[in-house]
DNA sequence: AAATAGTATATTGACAGGCGAGGTATATTG
DNA sequence: CAATATACCTCGCCTGTCAATATACTATTT
């Protein structure tokens, strides 16, 4: 009952913005990056992924340009600005508050 | 931008069943209880709350039944069936597998 | 040369959970 | 008697995720 697709909502902005935070990516490659960092057990779906690039980046949390690939497929590459640099920073900090009060709730004297 | 409101989806149901463990309890007393321990952050309203007793108690995780209260308004009890309890047993395990592996994504070396 | 698989981006409509707004009822206190 | 607190319930909206679908280039196999 408790799935991934809950657990991620609310969470694939913060997960991007952490990627992008390294180096500049493209969705291909950070959709790869989280299935291998996870285990396979989270997968940022296409639909998802570049929706949520067009959220953030019309938020001016992002910006995007193409790779100058002179082979493959194309690459649309996208950079964290400095918004959506302390967006993340926050985030991490909500997430580290609502994670501490789920533990206060969840986990038993027992457990 | 991450809101409670997206912290809380598919956690709802874990709450409220890791609140039943403990004793038989009624909505406005679990809704409450949350917002005491979580000093007001996380709010388990009523739309929410209701449509989650429903759900539960349909899948066979809880049972209902009325009060017994001589004064004051009545109060639906809930408690947690053995279904219901395996089913939070699950989902803290799947919990702390997802902290986990959000704790990774999200950490970074210099944090 | 045709088929298959991998790389890569994008859009659409369906679905489900959380929530605001509304409603009902009882008890207490100023 | 108005306001506040306790207590329950329902309806329809909103938003993010996902499945399905489409496009296009490259490399490898048949």
């Amino acid at each position: 009952m408790l799935n991934s697709s809950d657990i991620l909502r609310g969470y694939t902005d913060t997960i991007i913005l952490a990627q992008l935070e390294k180096e500049d990516s493209y969705g291909y490659n950070i959709s790869k990056t989280i299935l291998e960092i996870t285990a396979g057990a989270l997968s940022l779906k296409e639909g998802t992924l570049y929706t949520t690039f067009r959220r953030l980046e019309q938020a001016g949390m992002i910006e995007s340009y193409w790779g100058d690939e002179m082979a493959g497929a194309r690459r649309r590459y996208y950079h964290l600005t400095e918004q959506g640099k302390a967006l993340l920073e926050e985030n991490i900090q909500d997430w580290k508050k609502y994670t501490q009060m789920l533990s206060r709730i969840l986990e038993r004297e027992d457990a």
